[in-house]
DNA sequence: GTTTCCGCTAC
DNA sequence: AGACGTAGCGGAAAC
C-alpha cells in the first residue's frame, strides 16, 4: 500500500495556502512549549470523525492544524495516557491481551512475545518500543511495579540504574504472573468491549480488573497538551477502600507505597509526600546509607557521592550494595547532612475515564470511586451473562438426559431407521435443535450405560444448583469472592517476596571496621587546623572546585571508573552558539521511519510525517543557521521546508 | 529566576 | 546491534 502511495507522489504532494494572521496564532498554539493548557482546550473541542479532505491539492494552515495535526495529538494522548479502569496504555493492553489469548503458561522469550503481540493485536509500531513496554511491565525492583503483571525471568534491570540495566530482549524470558489472572478475571473476558481492526478482534477498550490497577502500579506518560504522573499505592490499601465503598463506609486516606521500600513516605501537605531514605550515623565521621528514596537509583547516588568526594566535602565512601540492597558507607570530615529525600506528588493524575474522556483526578480516592461504579456495573453484566450461559448448558444437558430416557424406555427408536424419520420424531417430541440434533444423535453408544446415565443426571443436578447459587448472589458477592481470593494469594506471594528481600538485606556484608581518624590524620586533611573553611565551602568555592575537577578530567582524557558524571552543558548565551544538525542521524532515522506507520490515520506516513514536521518547526532556526541565516522573520518559510520534506520522500522512492 | 533533567511511547 | 537524538508535559533539581 505504501509503495503504491509513494509511486503516485505528485498526487499526494499538497501545498499550503498562504499564511494568514490567524494562522500564526494557530501555529503558536500547536508548537509553543508554554501553551500546553491552551492545547488542552483545543483538544477538548475536537470532534471525532474530523478528517482533512484528501482530494484537495491546497491545504490551509488552519485545516492542517485543526484537522490533521490534531489527529496526531489525539493519538499521542491515547497511547501515552492510561485508562482509569485497568491502568493500561494501549501498548500494554495489547501485550496482556496477547498473553491471555496465547494462554501463556510457560515462559517465552521476550523477543518472541513481541512478534506474537504485533501479530495478534495489530500493533503497528516499532519493536523496540514494544520490547521496552514488556520489560517495563515485568520489572519488580523497588520503585517499579507493585504487582508486575509479567514475570521477569533474566535481567530485567534493577534499582542500580532504574531498569536501564536490562538485558537485550533476545536474552530474557517472561511469563504471566500467577496473580495476573486473579486480578483480570477470566469471567470478565466475554463481557468486555473488544475493539476491531480490519475485522479482526483485538484487545478490549479496557479491561476491568478487580481493583484499580492504575493506583497499584502507578503511571507516567507524556502526550500533547496533557501528561500524567500517578505514584504507586499499596494494593491492600486499595482493596480495603473498595470494601469500604461496598459497605457504604468512608474510605481511608492513602499515601503512596512502593513494594519492598524500607524508607518512609510521609504526607507533607495536600497532594505532596516526602520520601525518605535511611541513614544511620555510626559515629561522628561515619554514616551508613541503608536505603535511598524511591526513584533515586544507586548508580545516580554514587555519582552524587563521587561529586562530594571530588569537591572535598566528604572524605571517602565505600559501596556494599547488591542489585537489591542499597548500602554505602560514607566517611566525612564532620557531620554532614546527606541528601536522602525526595518528594512525590499527586497533582497531575490524568486518565481516560470509562467513557474514553481524558480527565484529571485530584486524589487517589476519587480514582477509586470512579473505578468502583463502572466495575460494579460490570459485575452485574457478568452475572447476567453467566446465568444465561449456564441456562443454555443446562438445557442441553436436560435434552440429552431426556433423549436417553426415551431411547431406553423405547418411546424413541433409533435402530435401523432412516435419519429423516428420526429427526421428525425428535421435532415432534420437542427436542431443541442446536446443531441439527448432532449433539443427541452423535452421542456415544456408551452413553446408554447405567453409569453414564447416572453421571448425566448428576451433571444436570449440578448445573441446576450452580444456576440457583449464582442467581442468589449479588454483584457485591461476586466481587467480594474475587477480592478474597486475590488477597489471600497476594499476601502469600508478598510474604515470600519480603522474606527473600529481608534475607538479602540482613546478609552481612564485609564491612570495614569503623574508622576513627587520629588527630594527625585530621590535621593532615586540614580538619583540625582549618575545620571552618572546610565545613563551609561556599557556593563560589564549590563551583570552582567543580570546574577544576571537570577540566582535570578532560585533561587526563582517561577517566577512571569513578569518573564524575559530566553534565551536558549548552553554550551560554554570551558565547557564540555552536549550532549543528545531525544530518546523517536524522536523515537515517526519517528514511527508515517512512517505511512503517500506524493505521489510525487517513494516510500512511502521517504519524511519522507529523513528527518530522514538529522536528522541523522546532529546530527551524538551527537549520537555517546552516545556510548562514541567523534569524528567520518569515514563519511561512517553516512550511516551505515542510514542502521540501515531500521532495525528500520523492527522492527516497526514486533510489533504485 | 531560569535552565536542565527525568520519565515514557513513539519515530 | 548498539548508541544516540527527537517530541511532548510537569515538577524537582541544578545552575
Amino acid at each position: 500500500m505504501q509503495k503504491q502511495y509513494f509511486s503516485d507522489l505528485p498526487k499526494h504532494v499538497k501545498s499550503f495556502s498562504p499564511i494568514s494572521e490567524p494562522d500564526r496564532e494557530l501555529i503558536d498554539l500547536a508548537f509553543n512549549k508554554k501553551k500546553a493548557d491552551e492545547r488542552k482546550s483545543w483538544l477538548g473541542d475536537f470532534v471525532p470523525g474530523t478528517y482533512l479532505d484528501q482530494s484537495a491539492s491546497n491545504i490551509s494552515i488552519s485545516d492542517f492544524i485543526n484537522k490533521e495535526l490534531i489527529l496526531f495529538s489525539v493519538a499521542d494522548n491515547t497511547r501515552s495516557i492510561p485508562s482509569i479502569m485497568d491502568g493500561l496504555k494501549p501498548g500494554q493492553r495489547k501485550v496482556l491481551f496477547s498473553c491471555f489469548k496465547r494462554n501463556l503458561k510457560s515462559e517465552i522469550k521476550v523477543a518472541q512475545l513481541v512478534g506474537y503481540v504485533s501479530e495478534q493485536s495489530a500493533y503497528h509500531h516499532g519493536e523496540q518500543s514494544l520490547c521496552a513496554t514488556i520489560v517495563n511491565m515485568a520489572q519488580d525492583f523497588v520503585g517499579s511495579n507493585n504487582i508486575n503483571l509479567l514475570l521477569p525471568i533474566g535481567s530485567f534491570g534493577s534499582r542500580l540504574q532504574g531498569g536501564k540495566d536490562a538485558a537485550s530482549s533476545r536474552y530474557i524470558y517472561t511469563n504471566l504472573n500467577p496473580l495476573t489472572r486473579l486480578i483480570f478475571s477470566e469471567h470478565d473476558d466475554p463481557i468486555l468491549n473488544y475493539l476491531d481492526e480490519d475485522n479482526v478482534r483485538i484487545e478490549p477498550e479496557y479491561y476491568v480488573p478487580i481493583i484499580p490497577m492504575v493506583l497499584v502500579n502507578g503511571a507516567d506518560g507524556i502526550g500533547t497538551g496533557w501528561s500524567t504522573s500517578i505514584p504507586n499505592f499499596n494494593p491492600l490499601d486499595v482493596l480495603k477502600n473498595i470494601r469500604k465503598l461496598m459497605q457504604n463506609e468512608k474510605m481511608d486516606e492513602m499515601a503512596p507505597y512502593y513494594k519492598n521500600f524500607r524508607g518512609e513516605i510521609l504526607r507533607q501537605s495536600e497532594g505532596k509526600f516526602v520520601v525518605n531514605g535511611i541513614v544511620e550515623q555510626l559515629d561522628e565521621y561515619n554514616s551508613e546509607i541503608l536505603e535511598l528514596p524511591v526513584g533515586t537509583w544507586t548508580q545516580t547516588y554514587k555519582e552524587y557521592l563521587e561529586n562530594l568526594l571530588q569537591n572535598g566535602v566528604i572524605r571517602d565512601y565505600k559501596e556494599y550494595h547488591t542489585e537489591k540492597k542499597v548500602n554505602f558507607l560514607v566517611t566525612s570530615f564532620k557531620k554532614f547532612p546527606l541528601k536522602i529525600s525526595t518528594t512525590l506528588t499527586t497533582s497531575n493524575m490524568v486518565c481516560f475515564d470509562s467513557e474514553g474522556k481524558i480527565k484529571k483526578y485530584e486524589t487517589p480516592l476519587e480514582i477509586i470511586k470512579e473505578f468502583y461504579y463502572t466495575r460494579l456495573r460490570f459485575y452485574t453484566t457478568r452475572k447476567e451473562y453467566r446465568l444465561k450461559a449456564i441456562k443454555e448448558e443446562l438445557n442441553k444437558l436436560e435434552n440429552k438426559a431426556r433423549f436417553i430416557r426415551e431411547v431406553i424406555n423405547g418411546r424413541l427408536v433409533i435402530n435401523n431407521r432412516p435419519t429423516d424419520s428420526i429427526v421428525r420424531d425428535l421435532e415432534s417430541m420437542k427436542f431443541d435443535r442446536f446443531d441439527n440434533f448432532e449433539y443427541l444423535l452423535g452421542m456415544k453408544i456408551s452413553s446408554l450405560t447405567k453409569e453414564k446415565v447416572e453421571k448425566l443426571n448428576k451433571e444436570c443436578e449440578e448445573k441446576r444448583t450452580e444456576y440457583e447459587t449464582l442467581s442468589r448472589k449479588s454483584a457485591y458477592d461476586l466481587w467480594s469472592e474475587d477480592l478474597d481470593k486475590f488477597e489471600a494469594a497476594y499476601i502469600k506471594v508478598f510474604e515470600e517476596d519480603r522474606a527473600e528481600y529481608d534475607a538479602e538485606v540482613s546478609k552481612k556484608s564485609k564491612k570495614p571496621l569503623k574508622k576513627k581518624f587520629s588527630t594527625q590524620e585530621l590535621a593532615k586533611y586540614g580538619v583540625i587546623a582549618e575545620s571552618s573553611s572546610i565545613k563551609k565551602l561556599d557556593k563560589k568555592e564549590t563551583t570552582s572546585v567543580q570546574k577544576k575537577v571537570k577540566s582535570k578530567t578532560k585533561a587526563n582524557d582517561k577517566p577512571d571508573k569513578k569518573s564524575v558524571k559530566v553534565t551536558k552543558k549548552k553554550a551560554k548565551s554570551n558565547e557564540q552558539p555552536v549550532k549543528k544538525i545531525k544530518t546523517e542521524a536524522s536523515a537515517k532515522s526519517f528514511g527508515a521511519a517512512v517505511e512503517s506507520d500506524s493505521s489510525e490515520f487517513s494516510n500512511p506516513g502521517i504519524n511519522t510525517g507529523i513528527l518530522i514536521i514538529k522536528y522541523l518547526v522546532i529546530n527551524f532556526q538551527n537549520i537555517m543557521c546552516c545556510f548562514g541565516v541567523s534569524e528567520v522573520q518569515n514563519t511561512r518559510l517553516i512550511f516551505e521546508i515542510l514542502a521540501s520534506w515531500c521532495v525528500f520522500l520523492k527522492f527516497c522512492t526514486q533510489v533504485p
